[in-house]
DNA sequence: GATAGTGTCTACAAGAATGTAGATAGCAAA
DNA sequence: TTTGCTATCTACATTCTTGTAGACACTATC
């Protein structure tokens, strides 16, 4: 009966504890949270969780937090990564993908469903809308040689901004239920059902955001 | 202490116990349904609730199926409704409307996170596909004047179903997140932002379904 | 009016989950 | 080495929740 016990920092313990509580709460929701399970993730007893998390209310919200905000730089890299110079089949996919990895979509839903979405830190999105705005103007003055009237500035950020919410939605919703909701529309299954419509989606983009 | 004990059918206690679980079920989840609450809310003791439900898990299994199945009645009904004939913009608006009243997306929402979303009963997307698609053809004869080269069936099946498939994740994401999203992208909060970008979406689901 | 069936109740059991109290042990500084 | 700090543990208290047992009362039927 050896008894080891591994004593941590406090900065330490708290780092594992807030990514162990992170990775809970986007599996199986707030409610379902277990201080215990999260402790057992960690390797300590639920009385030391608590000593460094305050009580359970603290840690989920907390965790909260941590998780909106690490799923956020990540995301936020990804569409900038894809967004700047490249088509927009690409900046979709690679969306989805970074949704799908870290769960944020899911985090989101969880969010939403509970009342907590409100309170959340925002994602940055002017520097997207104006890419994707700077992008579409440059993509017309290339494309009317300067023969057009001149584009009203107002319909077109709107344009735009919206185009950018319906990519959000859309991801946002295609990974959460895509994979149902194409097989039940009668479009396939798996991977290549979903890819199909991304590109087909795109498309629509690219399409709303030259003219 | 006047008891006043109210005597029911089985019949009736089950519908009424079905309902007030899944109203509690769109509010707070399955994880966060109390048996004891379900019962109050019918106004019996929850050894009585139990012995009509069976068991929590039963209640929460029931309880969703009847959710799912009473809101995706009143659902499609709006979307036949609106969708038959007239323009796209009724059928959007009045989709999330449906979806908004009935807690819709919330329902499916909580079967994703949670994993119950594929065994649940499928709604039947064979008539808005058909509708959609004639729709189409009736607009692209109009327009043409039966000018232009056959159209390709299969693409344009495709084509029809992935819009109707943007259109349902749309609704659903709108639904959820929508105020929040459209708030962050600097579209305006409250009921009118919310129009705006419906009918914004739906002007570029007519182009698509009509080109 | 008596009787049977069962919907409903009260009382209790058992377990799970959060949180507290006090002892112990690992680590750093004197 | 010694000492102080505190991360960690064991043990316990409390509350919440599901589920069971058995008595009671409402309604229909004879």
């Amino acid at each position: 009966m050896t008894k080891t016990r591994r004593r941590r920092t406090k900065e330490e313990a708290r780092a594992e504890i807030l990514s162990a509580a992170a990775k809970r709460l986007l599996d199986a929701g707030p409610d379902a949270l277990r201080i215990a399970d999260v402790a057992a993730d960690v390797g300590m007893t639920h009385p030391t969780l608590l000593h460094h998390a305050g009580s359970r209310d603290q840690l989920v919200q907390d965790a909260t937090v941590y998780l909106m905000q690490r799923t956020a730089a990540r995301t936020l890299e990804a569409m900038q990564r894809a967004g700047d110079e490249r088509d927009l089949d690409a900046f979709v996919r690679e969306s989805l993908e970074a949704f799908r990895d870290e769960g944020r979509s899911r985090a989101i839903a969880w969010l939403a469903l509970t009342g907590r979405l409100a309170g959340t830190p925002k994602p940055p999105w002017t520097p997207f809308v104006a890419a994707a705005q700077a992008a579409r103007e440059r993509r017309r003055a290339r494309g009317s040689g300067g023969s057009q009237p001149a584009p009203q500035r107002e319909d077109d950020d709107v344009s735009t901004r919206s185009a950018l919410v319906l990519a959000f939605l859309a991801v946002f919703a295609l990974d959460l239920i895509g994979d149902t909701v194409l097989a039940d529309a009668g479009l396939g299954e798996g991977p290549a059902a979903t890819d199909r419509f991304v590109r087909w989606f795109a498309r629509l983009l690219q399409r709303t955001l030259t003219e």
